[in-house]
DNA sequence: TCCTCTGAAGTAATAACATATCACTTTGAT
DNA sequence: ATCAAAGTGATATGTTATTACTTCAGAGGA
């Protein structure tokens, strides 16, 4: 099969152009193979890990692929600031807010797994002033709080 | 040979205090080979793995340890608040103020792998701030700043 | 057009990190 | 002394990530 020819989710036209424009930002190619592995990302709705990825892909494409390839993919994903790492979950997700370059903090639901990217300038430059007071030269930071969404607390209290 | 005579680093009797209180505080029991881990971290002044942490032990007592005691181990260590685990490296060390409970805040140097603890108050209102706009019930926090510390950024402009 | 250079993708193997299951031991309460 | 609960150990397996090496595709120059 061509490259081209790649199945692949359907990417909304929105998703796909922001892709791209990422991409030409940071002088990288965004190949079928990147794209495909950016639609399946979007198509779930949930972060996923490396080999759910994987699976989705070979899924698709009915053929098998190395976790290599998608390591791959997922490190270009990241460094054009198209997609995240959850540490905490050694999982990975869409940007929310891709157009433009920022730090990740997440509200990551203990029972549902759902991640909600907040961003916030005041926590940003608490974080930036405490690695000051170190003399500390930070290259990038993570948040991540794990909790309880609006929806499972409510669950619960059922 | 008997649970007793686990040979184990020399852990200074500040250290160990603070293990018993903390273990007697959660009403768990610390055993020799919990202490074993506790003081094998300490004695070595940076995160370590979980494997790094096994071969320590397996070297200190010159036997196989298996994997899974190890996680128990750390996960008691961790439940109590003697240590803290980084989620960007998957490594483990010892809590710096383990007297009271705190979220972990570090910051961790990419060049030489330390990590440093800092426990800001402002920090963690924030989060909870932000969490609360989002009806998020928090459970734990993660923070952590990756970059030059002071040291390895010298180093450097040299 | 053809060549070469470079980055991307494919293949195979394995390293590193973590958990499941079940049997056995120690501890401490009764 | 006995028993239940917590801890430990051995073995196997699952999950996440990387290394080394090869092949392929596209861009740019002779």
């Amino acid at each position: 099969m061509a490259r081209s020819e790649l199945a692949a989710s359907p990417l909304p036209a929105k998703w796909r152009k922001l892709a791209e424009t990422r991409s030409a930002a940071a002088g990288e190619r965004l190949t079928p193979a990147r794209l495909a592995a950016y639609a399946e990302m979007q198509a779930s709705n949930r972060p996923v890990s490396a080999y759910e990825l994987i699976a989705l892909l070979e899924d698709r494409q009915q053929r098998k692929i190395a976790p290599l390839t998608v390591y791959r993919h997922l490190d270009f994903l990241i460094r054009v600031g198209l997609v995240h790492r959850l540490e905490s979950t050694q999982s990975y997700l869409p940007c929310d807010n891709p157009d433009h370059a920022h730090e990740s903090q997440y509200l990551i639901c203990s029972s549902c797994g759902r991640a909600d990217e907040v961003e916030s300038k005041s926590l940003e430059s608490i974080m930036h002033e405490i690695a000051e007071q170190h003399g500390f030269y930070t290259e990038n930071t993570t948040v991540e709080m794990k909790g309880q969404c609006v929806q499972c607390a409510d669950d619960k209290a059922k």
